[in-house]
DNA sequence: CGTTACCCCTGGAGGC
DNA sequence: TGCCTCCAGGGGTAAC
């Protein structure tokens, strides 16, 4: 479900709530999503402090600290495509009826963080120590769009030994992260590049666009509080529909707002994939 | 190495 | 009402 967008603007909600804060106590109903549930989890988490939440891709990142506020390792979280984030504060009689996937809970004085995910492709796992960065689910991904060493010479380079279509390409979390299944199609449409065309025959002065459109889309949609359709819930437990006037995604049918032409939906890798057959080449 | 198909899982929507 | 199929924001893995 969550995109980068959604990401980091979940990350943004949460650390005010818990930067500084002591979990006094994990509670994991629910060990199985995509991989396994350490069980010693609430051992490790029991008592220590959340001392940072920063965001690689589409993982938060939360580092966790010893009592006496040195380091002591990473919690590693993805939402997949269904989690969710949210916050009950201290008293609120919904942390003591927990739904059908609300899987874990990390307590603290002032209330509650909750992790729902009813598809259960999350991911929650601890890294000991410093270095999350050396995490093997870290350690192999690309680059981060919403940074200045990403721009169109950076993606010229990457897509050059490409040969696949671009759109899944741009979806590879290995070659730059954050880029979902939305926000490529998205961005394809705003650089008017076709998602169909391999992405080693895209020139230079188109990789300038594409790049500069993914992170215009991407830093709108931060700015509009992320961009979700279906079960996206805020940090803050507000409902999140964000980006509700997608120019392409799920317009199939629909009038293309630049040339009028008919948007067009294909399948591609199993997704699906949004984009005016005239705008873009 | 790069590409593709498949898989994990639940739930909502729509057809019959 | 029920049952069926298809679809959904991700990504790791295996096989070619």
């Amino acid at each position: 479900m969550p995109e980068l967008p959604e990401v980091e603007v979940a990350r943004r909600g949460i650390l005010p709530l818990v930067q500084g804060a002591a979990i006094r106590e994990a509670t994991v109903r629910v060990p199985r999503l995509r991989h396994a549930i350490d069980a010693d989890l609430p051992q490790q988490l029991g008592g220590r402090t959340v001392i940072d939440v920063v965001r690689r891709g589409k993982y938060l990142l939360l580092a966790i600290g010893a009592n006496d506020g040195t380091p002591a390792g990473w919690l590693l979280l993805h939402l997949g495509m269904s989690g969710s984030l949210r916050w009950l504060a201290a008293g609120d009689p919904g942390i003591g009826r927990p739904g059908r996937h609300d899987h874990v809970d990390l307590t603290f004085a002032d209330g509650t963080l909750r992790l729902n995910d009813p598809r259960r492709f999350g991911t929650l796992l601890w890294h000991p120590g410093n270095d999350v960065a050396a995490h093997p689910l870290i350690a192999t991904l690309g680059i981060e769009p919403l940074t200045d060493a990403f721009d169109g010479r950076w993606l010229h380079a990457a897509l050059r030994r490409r040969s696949a279509p671009v759109k899944g390409v741009l979806m590879d979390s290995h070659t730059v992260v954050g880029v979902g299944n939305i926000y490529a199609s998205e961005s394809l449409f705003r650089a008017g590049v076709s998602p169909l065309r391999a992405a080693n025959r895209i020139g230079p002065a188109r990789c300038d666009r594409l790049a500069e459109a993914i992170k215009t889309t991407l830093a709108d949609a931060i700015a509009a509080g992320g961009s979700s359709i279906r079960d996206y819930v805020h940090a803050d437990g507000g409902s999140g529909c964000f980006q509700v006037d997608c120019a392409v995604y799920e317009r199939a049918g629909a009038d293309c707002r630049r040339c009028g032409a008919t948007i067009r939906a294909v399948r591609q890798s199993g997704r699906s994939t949004y984009y005016c057959p005239a705008c873009q080449r």
